[in-house]
RNA sequence: GGAGGGGUAGCGAAGUCUGGCUAAACGCGGUGGACUGUAAAUCCACUCCUUCGGGUUCGGUGGUUCGAAUCCACUCCCCUCCA
């Protein structure tokens, strides 16, 4: 199957440029492809795995993907899907960033059939004059305007930087065509603009015929309407030390139904049969949710590998069967890295005082005996209803840990001090 | 500077004329619980603090009163209109 098919089957894709030639041009050799990664933090977050599953796929069909680190236009700021100028970055913490996220896309890419480039590389050394000479005058300032992103900035005000970066972009990709032999330009649907500007600046020096191509996502949304990839916490990071794998995990098996076949297509590498197969099982016995487990395992053993996923599930099945005694001292520290915690003494204490004054678990006495009364405290998965229950801490875990679970789900990790 | 309107619990919003029955309606949010699929929807309870005696609240201060979110004076802040 040509892969312009497979990722219009798997949803990936929202618009390309003259579709007949791009599926011509990637069945008659291996291209070059790219995306862009603005170096603004210093860890992948999912929204980064939306175009990364485009490039891996391409990959795994022998293409060669190239992803462009801007440590060169990271310091300009893309106008696209911002509504108001942004703060530039220094370039040391755009080095950093650089270094940071480098290492975590060769987990993902390998180094075989794999590049990246920095911008700053061949940005740098553009002087304004030869900017201004050689390619400024190929753009026409009234359809820089007419782009969205530019346009949409008009009423708000757009510095001219953030105005120029649909030029620095374009020479980006005009360079990579030059020297790494890259056809394709892979964004989100906001990047077109940005990429079709490229394009014809390619066409302008290279000659009309040159064969350039655009290629971009669809916005991912959740069936509720919501941002994908958002929760309670934050961003969910591809950095195990800030996301752990077993939250990684989590996000993708509580998917809504309604998102999980999507979510399938487009995050994993399951066939179109598997998947269909799963569907039925949405449909037949959505209780069950094997297509959200399904799709938990495949993304986290992507991201995180094998060995992660098994953590993952034994940290899930302890949580939310309630039988946290048989965790590990390690299992612990993963599950309830992000979690809330605490910090008190090993003292035998009131159970009521101890949630209040000690903890901080609940915020006041009268809410704690509440919770208590209604048995929704559980301490190292053992209910406790008596309000004037002792508690004493250094019980399990060798001493170094009490584990609070409030209600169905919520729990607490409170490290012992000594 | 002139004329009006407003500041009430996490938020929104009643109550103020006709003072006590008001720790303050109602809605949202939040927290538990039931149901369940770690879902959605729904239902129930709780939602200022408390040593359960009580304590401290309605922008602030000071009055009137046996008693004030409610009446009076002063004061701070916000909004609208006019200049």
């Amino acid at each position: 199957m040509n892969i312009v098919d497979e990722l219009k089957w798997r949803g990936a894709v929202n618009q390309t440029t003259d579709e007949t030639d791009l599926r011509k041009l990637t069945d008659e050799k291996k291209i070059g492809l790219y995306c862009g990664v603005d170096p603004t933090g210093d860890s992948l977050h999912i929204g980064h795995l939306i175009p990364f599953m485009m490039l891996k796929r391409f990959q795994l069909q022998g293409h060669h993907p190239v992803i462009v680190i801007g440590g060169g236009t990271g310091a300009i700021g893309d106008p696209s899907g911002k509504n108001s100028e942004r703060v530039l970055q220094t370039m040391d913490q755009v080095q950093h960033n650089k270094e940071a996220l480098t290492a975590q896309m060769e987990k993902l890419f390998g180094t075989d059939n794999f590049r990246i480039v920095d911008n700053y590389d061949w940005l740098s050394k553009l002087s304004l004059l030869d900017f201004l000479r050689d390619y400024g005058k190929l753009f026409n300032v009234n359809t820089m305007l007419n782009k969205e992103v530019v346009a949409s900035r008009l009423e708000v005000g757009i510095s001219f930087t953030e105005f120029t970066y649909q030029i620095l972009q374009s020479v980006d990709y005009l360079h990579l065509f030059q020297h790494e032999d890259v056809q394709l330009q892979v964004g989100g649907a906001d990047q077109w603009g940005n990429i079709t500007a490229g394009i014809d600046l390619i066409h302008k020096i290279e000659g009309a015929d040159a064969r350039a191509h655009a290629l971009t996502i669809p916005l991912m949304l959740k069936a509720d309407g919501t941002k994908f990839g958002k929760t309670a916490g934050g961003a969910v990071w591809l950095d195990p030390e800030k996301t752990t794998p077993y939250e990684f995990y989590q996000l993708w098996i509580n998917q809504d139904d309604r998102d999980v076949i999507k979510y399938l297509k487009y995050f994993t590498f399951l066939s179109e049969n598997e998947i269909s197969e799963l569907e039925q099982e949405v449909v037949n016995h959505p209780e069950k949710r094997m297509a959200q487990r399904r799709l938990a395992q495949e993304v986290t053993q992507f991201v995180h590998g094998k060995q992660a996923v098994t953590e993952a599930e034994h940290i899930t099945q302890a949580l939310f069967s309630g039988d946290v005694a048989s965790l590990s001292v390690a299992e612990i520290e993963q599950g309830f890295k992000n979690m809330p915690s605490a910090h008190t003494s090993g003292d035998t204490k009131n159970i009521v005082l101890w949630l209040v004054d000690d903890t901080k678990i609940e915020p006041s006495r009268r809410q704690a005996r509440e919770d208590v009364k209604n048995g929704a405290i559980r301490i190292n998965g053992e209910k406790v209803t008596d309000v004037e229950a002792e508690i004493n801490p250094t019980d399990h875990f060798d001493g170094k840990f009490v584990i609070v679970r409030r209600g169905k789900k919520k729990y607490f990790l409170v490290n012992i001090e000594n």
